[in-house]
DNA sequence: TCAATTTTCCAAAGCGCTTTGGATATCTCT
DNA sequence: AGAGATATCCAAAGCGCTTTGGAAAATTGA
């Protein structure tokens, strides 16, 4: 069923079809509401790409999600982001187009969805220090958000983010003001933004207690299970070992849990624990009583949130770029305590 | 730049320039070579929505996430399976369409995609045992493949399913071998179909060694490492608690194995555990030497493999569907070990 | 009652591509 | 050299929608 035969079973005119349906005003209500009641019967909804052709409007927005050629792994929050950005495309009629695409190829990627019109705009993931990305689109005059920051980048553009430096410093602070003074790192990939700024917030609060950073207690890599338990395993037999670990995820503060326990340590006793938490749908911290102290932070919401500064970027071009800065909650768990007692 | 500014440029016909891009034989191999020199420098390509209503293609698959209302839940394995299957969108030019969706509204959503023509097919995830989306897609006559199988549906469809059944039930029987007879089952949600079959292998097991299943110990739910902590700790309580746990996720097996030491207990000695293993990029089973025993079967591979299934089918519509049945390897790592003997 | 509005509807052009049905130029063969 | 084949290109229609510029019908005002 396409806009024709509805028109010429209805006796109507294409033109007066399709502004009954796209809430025109110069249609009377009797008849709209005769087309509407057509529209339904016959199951008729307008072809994406004829209407896309006819208004220059993919309604589409794209979401590059970039995976690393070395390790091949898909980011673990992925699932989530979109899940929240597809709540917020469904409500405003959009469709999300997906792109997995190895580091490599990024720039090719961009330039097609632009170039073929198959978007009116696009997320960015997963942005790294300096990310070209963000000039490149620029300069494309595509319009986009990221999802979190690329420090280096001179172009205003429009992210949202977590304070990851302010949360993994008050986390810190945390740690330190329960008497720990050996507090290890175990942070995202180097080149990632947000392991950066978290450092960042790490070392800022090391230094305002005047503890200097040991870099035998500071790790970086990909944020697996394993990761967090080979990490620890290593850092717990150091003659010096530390009392406190901060972690990039909930999956690497399930490694190092292990780590900490096939020691014989109790978590939160012998060795205190801060994650940052995702709230990933599949990963719970704990259900009532959080397992893990935790900075917390949606990811979901970012991605409904953050969608909805697209869509809005996209409907007012003129508009300066949005930002926003989310404050991590620091919820306390189980995994955390006092400093053990030096004998 | 569109065809029609490309073809000015070159003093050709819009015919002729489409026709040198698309590599029909009627046009010189000079002048193709021109075209497609002046297409490379002036970076175009062709628009996605125009093609698409020229050709009444939509060069794109649809992927339809179910989310559990009630959980909120999305699919672990969700990303790892759509990174295959971009793979094969990227290579043969489809692009992906991605809806997430609550259970409630699915059918409305492949009925839009359908009357929108905006794909031209669609994968199907998560099936459920007598899955209504079969018999709705199949009448609908929306070419689809489904990531699984749907016990109880009747029309023939394209399907990709690791043989769960034979899985769990050579891990039952790997574990009766080594002197298990107290053999627990965590499985997933009892409506989907991969879980239903998991047990039948269970059990079919139990049953060839005249072994009577016992309730207490199966379990099934959402596989979070939380329920894999809750039900494991449960079951060690019990009386006559198992000497052996099949767990249907890595994520919860890492929460079996969290139960097992948490009681001074240690895994592949006291209490053997074998997991199913979808080999997803962020939670690797070990590096070298596998952490679990485990019943392994790629889902980043079973995406590459189904979205060319739903390619070739697309491609001819008369051939009956394909259908793929993979066996998931039984691989040995440290958690399984003979049963401990009765003091 | 009749001109001036206002409502309500329509025909046709256009979005950027593919494809049909020629037309023209170039070869081939005798 | 000239007919038939073949290679090369083109104009125009059509895909399903929106939207512009009117036209016809209904309503209003004096």
């Amino acid at each position: 069923m396409n806009l024709k035969q509805l028109s010429q079973n209805l006796g109507l005119s294409q033109t007066t079809v399709s502004r009954a349906l796209n809430g025109y005003p110069e249609v009377s209500p009797a008849t709209r509401a005769r087309v509407e009641e057509a529209a339904r019967a016959f199951n008729y909804r307008p072809s994406t790409r004829a209407k896309g052709l006819a208004t220059g409007q993919a309604l589409a927005i794209g979401h590059v999600i970039p995976m690393s050629s070395k390790h091949e792994m898909v980011n673990p929050i992925f699932g989530d982001f979109i899940a929240g950005a597809g709540e917020t495309y469904a409500r405003h009629g959009y469709e999300m187009i997906l792109s997995i695409v190895d580091d490599k190829n990024e720039a090719n990627v961009y330039q097609g969805l632009k170039s073929r019109r198959a978007v009116d705009g696009v997320i960015v993931h997963g942005p790294r220090m300096n990310d070209m990305r963000i000039p490149l689109l620029d300069q494309l005059g595509l319009p986009f958000a990221v999802h979190g920051r690329a420090s280096g980048c001179t172009v205003p553009y429009a992210w949202l983010d977590v304070n990851n430096r302010s949360a993994f410093e008050r986390a810190t602070n945390y740690l330190y003001d329960l008497g720990h003074r050996r507090i290890a790192l175990l942070n995202g990939l180097e080149d990632m933004d947000f392991a950066h700024r978290r450092r960042d917030g790490y070392l800022s609060s090391l230094a305002a207690h005047d503890l200097s950073p040991d870099t035998a207690l500071m790790r970086s890599g990909e944020m697996t299970e394993l990761s967090g338990y080979g990490a620890t395993r290593e850092m717990l037999a150091l003659p010096d070992a530390p009392t406190a670990i901060l972690c990039s995820s909930l999956i690497s503060a399930l490694g190092v849990r292990r780590a900490i326990e096939e020691k014989g340590l109790v978590m939160g006793k012998d060795v205190s624990v801060i994650t940052h938490d995702d709230v990933l749908s599949y990963l719970k911290n704990g259900d009532d009583v959080p397992i893990f102290t935790a900075t917390r932070s949606s990811v979901r919401d970012a991605g409904r949130k953050l969608a909805e500064m697209l869509l809005d970027a996209i409907a007012n071009p003129e508009a300066p770029p949005q930002t926003v800065l989310l404050e991590a909650e620091l919820i306390v768990g189980a995994s955390t305590g006092p400093a053990p007692r030096k004998d």
